[in-house]
RNA sequence: GCGACUGUAGCUCAGCUGGUUAGAGCGCUGGUUUGUGGUACCAGAGGUCGCGGGUUCAAACCCCGUCAGUCGCCCCA
């Protein structure tokens, strides 16, 4: 057998392997979204990593760029055409009319997982990410966008990044709104073709909308003088607009106007919204939602009202602050033979609701070593009592914690001479 | 898809305008110090300088390609 030199494998681009304070940050984000979503009534959906090509591609359209070259679409074994989803949204949408949930309407639904798009990494994006997702399917009152974006706000303030986000906040208005208006913007940049940059005379063929949000200077001039869509409400669509800024202010949240914020898709209606923050580079939208009343008919569904957004888990997670580390203390036994009355002990502080963890290594010498680097906030020694019948459990530095040293004597009670050793300094 | 920058031990990096046996810290291994709130001592292992070509008497240092990373453009469901 000769050793054949192998080049060990690499980890697909734009995916990432995360240990230690990255994966606890990522860890953090998701905790504090569960703990608030319950806050707030939203319940727990599962949806399929994978599903059938036709739930993204119908869901956006047949759209260029996004539906033919940004997914990870592959054929089975079966020969059935599949995706990694996306997004969440349509995988939800199509649960939705699968399963009759109409009959659970509304529903307040929440769910978070890896997600995959095949694009150029960078700043806060990659390949393989992972999004927190909101959505509340079958309600056409303004109050639920309220509701998505309350609870959005809410999440933020938990994760103490609000302060350095704001949230921005448009209409679409209706589809007659939202056509008229398009249809003028469009018109107001095609009679100024010349003067649009490259990318944004190309935009007027695919997408007119989206010159609005040109990073190119030479285009802002001529942004600033696009017509704004309040100009276009049908009175429907204004007053929603009005009655969504109403419940904002209720509920103590604030906001700015972004007038060029938009959708691409045709089945957005009304609101649109970014939380957005300047201190991630290029993408700076942490979470972005908006109402989407036309998808699940778009789907062949029944029509169905909905509203959610999504966020980047890597985004926020860049944000947090440090988590602090949960307290952990260690066993160690002081010669071999001790060894099973460490394991005993273990358990019992475990039992006892005490985070211990082993350090495996043979010396004690090591093992202190090792609780040292993994900083450890105390150590359980257990040692050969004076009468050499009765093992001696004794507790060095238990942090600052004096419950941790009265939980441990109680757990121990009877079975070891417990001591809080000599907290000498 | 486009652009800029980067790629040296497990990790973080140093290596002057190309010059002969490639360095440090941390980590790791072994030993010493009979052992207790991240800071002791000694020794050791570990690198085809991302990979492939080219220029040169000579390349980790220059050129081309390729792969990967970072940041930006594009895209953004």
């Amino acid at each position: 057998m000769s050793k054949a030199p192998q080049k060990p494998p690499q980890k697909p681009r734009g995916t990432q392997d995360m240990i230690g304070e990255t994966a606890a940050r990522f860890d953090h984000v998701i905790e504090t979204f569960n703990r608030v979503r319950k806050l707030h009534g939203f319940g727990r959906v599962e949806v399929p990593v994978f599903e059938a090509t036709a739930v993204f591609a119908r869901s956006l359209g047949e759209t260029t760029d996004v539906v033919s070259k940004e997914m990870y679409e592959f054929t089975d074994r079966g020969g059935d055409g599949l995706v990694l989803r996306p997004e969440f949204t349509a995988g939800i949408a199509r649960a939705y009319i699968e399963n009759g949930w109409q009959q659970l309407a509304p529903l307040k639904l929440a769910s978070w997982g890896p997600l995959f798009r095949y694009e150029r990494p960078q700043k806060g994006r990659f390949r393989q990410f992972h999004q927190l997702d909101a959505e509340i399917l079958g309600a056409a009152e303004a109050a639920a966008d309220v509701e998505v974006i309350a609870l959005g706000q809410h999440l933020l303030e938990e994760l103490g990044v609000a302060g350095e986000i704001e949230l921005t906040l448009n209409s679409m208005g209706d589809p007659d709104t939202r056509a008229a208006w398009s249809a003028a913007v469009a018109a107001h940049f095609q009679a100024h073709r010349g003067d649009l940059s490259e990318d944004s005379q190309r935009r007027l063929e695919t997408n007119p909308l989206r010159i609005l949000d040109s990073k190119d200077a030479a285009d802002q001039a001529l942004v600033a003088g696009a017509p704004q869509i309040d100009a276009y409400f049908t009175a429907e669509a204004g007053a929603f607009f009005e009655r969504l800024q109403a419940g904002l202010q209720a509920s103590g949240i604030a906001w700015t106007r972004n007038a060029r914020l938009v959708r691409g898709l045709d089945y957005y209606r009304h609101s649109v919204f970014e939380f957005i923050t300047q201190s991630l580079g290029a993408q700076g939208t942490v979470l972005g939602g908006g109402r989407y009343d036309g998808l699940i008919g778009h789907m062949g569904g029944p029509d169905t009202p909905a509203v959610g957004w999504a966020a980047g888990i890597e985004r926020l997670a860049m944000l947090v602050a440090e988590p602090t580390k949960a307290d952990v203390f260690t066993v160690i036994a002081d010669a071999p033979e001790l060894e099973t009355d460490a394991l005993v002990v273990s358990t019992l502080l475990r039992q006892a609701g005490i985070p211990i963890e082993r350090h495996f290594a043979t010396k004690a010498k090591r093992q202190i070593e090792l609780s040292k680097k993994f900083a450890n906030a105390g150590i359980f020694f257990v040692k050969r009592g004076d009468d050499a019948a009765a093992p001696l459990v004794q507790a060095r530095y238990p942090g600052d914690d004096r419950r941790v040293v009265e939980r441990a004597a109680l757990a121990l009670a009877g079975r070891y001479n417990f001591s809080a050793g000599d907290q000498q300094g």
